[in-house]
DNA sequence: TTCAGCTGTGAAAATCCTGTGAACGCAGGG
DNA sequence: CCCTGCGTTCACAGGATTTTCACAGCTGAA
């Protein structure tokens, strides 16, 4: 399951001390931020891939109602909470009215502020079926949250529920090197016991039957001492000489995901 | 845009001042009401199909969390407003984590409190009332959704009413695979007990219905480890030839093709 | 080059999941 | 009051999936 999908939020304000307060507890909670200090074109939003966004109103000006007209029209399943100093009641429920999900008034703790984002979020989220997201595709392999399964082709690679999880969590962090105890935290849901091989073996799994649906294709990465790496890239023209070579050597990736270390970069633009 | 299907509202408070001047606008504003002076079992609530409930947290006394925990558990669809006289941040944020909408302080405006409210229960996908789109045929089965029945040629399955939400639900998102948790919580209207075998013995009946009206089709299939998938495809097996793409009946997409963990076909020769 | 520590593998053992048949309880109709 | 239809709950059996283990193959560093 999905319980704490993390939240991608983007912060519209010009209050910086307001923001640097939340953006501290926002990171120390993972969530993915990016903050701005003046409003962008609905469009930029859009290639965003927001959760959530937080508007201080008094940054957009005159153009405040259309521009919230518009994003929320645009934006159907993003979460659009709008806080502002003074107000009154018919400003607010004009807002709600247009599409905004929440309005708190400022000063405000940013406790509070969270916790209200995650309310809209989490509202948001359970309403589409998860029918949005398209499938994502990454080298040969397609993979499709509404199927629980992934595809090359037309064919099935026949995962069983655990092996997708996996591979879905990897493929969303493509290129980036994922310890196993983050691994394991996140797909069983609970903190990996000391010793454990469960996610050596699903790892084994999934190469198995990557392998004989896309030969020619490495997907997974092994980083000695570290954890894996999900990386498409065509087994290149390379000899049979070296064939078990091509899971550990290369250090660096194409990507740029650097050093042995997991790098937790706040906003990876996809 | 939202012709904001009418809501179903609930009230718990007992301040009956301002409970008559809400009630007064939103019996204007055509939504259907109930309000109720001091908390009942969250069962009960379960029985009133409700839409949003707006309570006042000062009638539940100590109870106060685990009731609104209970609630919100077990109606995960219900949008949930809270609103009580003076609160800390910690309050609200706690009510939030919980599983809260949205928390307004008292006093306020009641076209405020009605702008929240529209705004929690915005988008809900369920309650097509039918007849919009005529009945949906699957395979060799028509479903018509203004007779709560489903038929093959000229006669009926004999399905009872869950029976029919279930299989409405499931063609409804043909090719699609549907978690159990999903599927209770959407024909059942609450969230499913952990251990709840309801939704099997339902498939089964279904398909026992289904194989009798029309044998040599298959509709249901089973994903192991996650839910069951509607997608109706003929069953060719008489010759076990190579089944690689008979399947690509009505749409294109390679949907047909996951027959990947297809536990059960609807099609059990003794 | 050697060594201690990691990782890849295969298979056995332990769990979990689903299909199924039947018993139960409830409510409405006769 | 009894009967019948419907929804729920149980327990069991057969599989599918996960975990666990012991070992062999690699890796990186001394």
């Amino acid at each position: 399951m999905n319980p704490q999908q993390t939240i991608r939020l983007a912060v519209i304000d010009q209050d910086s001390g307001f923001v640097t307060v939340l953006s501290k507890r926002t990171e120390a909670a993972g969530w993915q931020q990016r903050v701005l200090t003046s409003a962008i074109p609905p469009d930029e939003l859009v290639a965003m891939k927001l959760n959530a966004l937080l508007i201080d109103l008094s940054v957009l000006g005159d153009e405040a109602w259309s521009y919230l007209e518009r994003v929320c029209g645009m934006l159907p399943d993003l979460g659009v909470v709008v806080c502002a100093g003074r107000s009154t009641v018919a400003q607010r429920v004009r807002a709600l009215r247009l599409g905004v999900d929440d309005w708190i008034g400022k000063p405000c703790h940013p406790e509070e502020v969270m916790a209200r984002i995650e309310a809209v979020s989490r509202r948001r989220r359970r309403s589409r079926t998860g029918v949005e997201a398209g499938p994502l595709v990454a080298g040969e392999l397609e993979i499709r949250a509404d199927q629980f399964q992934a595809f090359v082709g037309d064919g099935s690679l026949d995962l069983t529920r655990r092996e997708f999880e996996l591979l879905q969590l990897l493929a969303d962090a493509k290129g980036q090197v994922l310890e196993r105890e983050a691994i394991y935290q996140r797909v069983w849901g609970y903190a990996m016991a000391h010793g454990d091989r469960s996610v050596d073996v699903f790892i084994r799994k999934l190469r198995q039957k990557l392998e004989k649906r896309s030969p020619g294709w490495g997907y997974i990465h092994t980083h000695f001492g570290v954890g894996y790496r999900f990386d498409p890239e065509p087994i290149g023209g390379t000899e049979p000489a070296m064939p078990a070579k091509e899971a550990a050597a290369s250090t660096e990736a194409p990507t740029g995901a650097s050093d042995s270390q997991v790098v937790h970069s706040s906003f990876t633009p996809a």
